[in-house]
DNA sequence: CAGGCGTTGCTGGA
DNA sequence: TCCAGCAACGCCTG
């Protein structure tokens, strides 16, 4: 069991403590996984307290870092190029603050339950420090590291510092059972218990690196080195890895007191590229290179200062708490991360059907805002908040009524700050399937970007093919004259693919689908039968034929 | 068991 | 910019 919410008092007071002078002659382990960060590692200062050699350990899974020739994009089997470059930024500038307190990052490469059991063995380890992990992943690797490491006699410290708040407590509080709506958790979750006193500074000193024996150590691999073509003349992701730039872009976002306390997601606007709505802190707090509790304080500090703020659950803070709650919910739910066996999902039925779903990947819906939010997933690995709700909605509930989780996967591979709780928790919630249940409420591929950029300038940057397309035309090209196509030098059909769907007819069915398939879910509790769904999708697919004549007619009439 | 409420819908009108 | 009307869900609370 992790322990309860850190104690800072020993936090500040570990590193003075800390003198080589009274050596006890023991060493210990820190295992860097997510919490990429000097600043506020409970972990790290709990290695460096009393030991005479401290070794800072990153063990590259080739599993989650080898290349994967098979897989849809360029990367590894989980990752795109954005994110693994991501992780390898953090880690050289991990690397590099280690070195200006007198250790270093020992990077080892292998399956790391196997490779820590070496290591602990090769360098006497008597206390292994890791952060705590809510993922499964982690919760089944961690369990066989325990193992190997209580039987060696090693002492275990692994505290929660990647949340606020441990999951663990609030599902307590609840009986046994996570929260499932905001509000409850809010109320649960009440105030961090260190909100009025301050987390400790940075680490400015470590115990030095002991001898590494026989073990194979090596720096910071470089993209190439992992075997990675990084071309520099791809787009990429603007935003580059570390604790230094997340404390650099922390600083920057909450310098402008006034932003930060009219803060308000929904009002954000999701085309403004060269100057995100939001902080884009997402992929620092999902590596740990920001401390989402220091996050948390200076925000704190910036509202104190001010007249009047917003609140939670739009405000700044409460994009933090949306955070925590969606960890408890993801940490007290089995089976999470899919459909099937999840208490918490509505059973859907879902199609599978892979040229939709590839359509919809590779930016070839034929709805220039879908297609646009699209590329820049596959270029920046990030897209504003409200792009994601539309890219989702369209896939599932709103349009093409493709699985949620096959858009899940597509999202957890290509955004920098992929996360497990959050990604799965916000695919059900677009997709009605948990959290929200508003099926009726679509966003429309046409007219939601219209609101914000009446011009189409996100859409022009991200699908150029569409540059020259007159205004009037650039969220519905399809309409656009053959005149005025050929003008544009854009082509629907040939250089712009038609869409894949009429938006009208498509979300009208969906919303029948998804009346029917409450209605299931209701009457049967939840407990709803692959047969059931079976039922439920050939009922529903005879309507669709009989109103596939009339909306082909319809199609047909908008391509021209 | 009913009523209030829920981070971010759309359209059309003032 | 804000509003009503649209159609209408489940969770939480009393």
């Amino acid at each position: 069991m992790p322990p309860a919410c850190l104690n800072f008092s020993l936090m500040r007071f570990s590193l003075s403590q800390a003198n080589p002078t009274m050596a006890s002659g023991s060493n210990s382990l820190m295992w860097f996984r997510k919490g990429i960060r000097l600043h506020d590692n409970p972990a790290l200062e709990y290695a460096a307290r009393g030991s005479d050699f401290v070794y800072p350990v990153f063990v590259i899974d080739p599993h989650y870092m080898d290349p994967d020739p098979n897989a849809f994009s360029p990367g590894s089997k989980l990752a795109g190029l954005n994110r693994i470059r991501f992780l390898l930024e953090s880690l050289v500038d991990l690397d590099f603050n280690l070195k200006k307190i007198g250790s270093r990052l020992l990077v080892l490469k292998g399956e790391p339950s196997e490779v820590l059991s070496r290591c602990l063995n090769e360098w006497r380890i008597s206390k292994l420090c890791f952060e705590f992990d809510t993922e499964p992943y982690y919760q089944a690797l961690d369990k066989k590291v325990k193992n190997h490491a209580s039987a060696a006699g090693v002492e275990i410290y692994s505290p929660v510092s990647h949340t606020i708040f441990n999951p663990l407590d609030i599902i307590q509080k609840n009986g046994g059972k996570p929260p499932l709506s905001y509000q409850s958790f809010i109320k649960l979750a009440g105030k961090p218990s260190w909100a009025s006193s301050h987390i400790s500074d940075e680490i400015t000193w470590l115990p030095p690196v002991g001898s590494v024996g026989n073990c194979m150590i090596s720096e910071v691999p470089s993209m190439k080195e992992l075997g990675y073509e990084d071309k520099e003349e791809d787009e990429r992701t603007p935003f580059k890895g570390g604790e230094s730039e997340a404390l650099k872009r922390l600083r920057e976002s909450i310098s402008n007191n006034e932003w930060v306390a009219n803060f308000e997601k929904p009002k954000g606007d999701p085309s403004s590229f060269l100057k995100p709505a939001t902080t884009v802190l997402s992929p620092y707090l999902k590596f740990g290179c920001l401390s989402s509790r220091y996050f948390y304080q200076c925000i704190q500090d910036v509202q104190r200062d001010v007249k009047k703020h917003t609140s939670p659950p739009v405000s700044l803070l409460g994009q933090l708490l949306w955070r925590e709650f969606f960890y408890t919910v993801a940490f007290g739910t089995p089976n999470f991360d899919q459909m099937k066996d999840n208490k918490i999902c509505k059973q859907i039925p879902w199609k599978y059907d892979d040229e939709l779903l590839v359509a919809w990947r590779d930016a070839k819906t034929g709805f220039p805002w879908i297609d646009a939010i699209m590329v820049q997933l596959q270029k920046w690995g990030w897209m504003h908040h409200l792009a994601r709700h539309c890219v989702a909605c369209f896939l599932t509930r709103g349009d093409l009524l493709v699985h949620w989780e096959m858009g899940r996967d597509v999202f957890e591979r290509l955004l920098i700050d992929s996360d497990w709780s959050i990604n799965n928790a916000n695919w059900m919630w677009l997709s009605c399937s948990s959290f929200f249940y508003q099926y009726n409420r679509i966003y429309s591929p046409i007219s939601f970007g219209k609101k914000y950029d009446p011009k189409g300038n996100y859409i022009r940057h991200f699908l150029p093919m569409l540059k020259d397309m007159p205004d009037e035309y650039i969220y519905e090209p399809w309409t656009a004259p053959r005149n005025v196509q050929v003008k544009a030098k854009c082509i629907i059909g040939k250089d712009y693919p038609k869409p894949v769907v009429d938006h009208k007819s498509a979300s009208k069915e969906c919303k029948q689908l998804f009346h029917e398939a409450y209605e299931l879910n209701k009457r049967l509790n939840g407990k709803v039968n692959e047969e059931g769904l079976k039922d439920l999708r050939r009922k529903f697919e005879e309507v669709e034929r009989e109103q596939e004549p009339k909306s082909k007619k319809l199609k047909q009439k908008l391509i021209g």
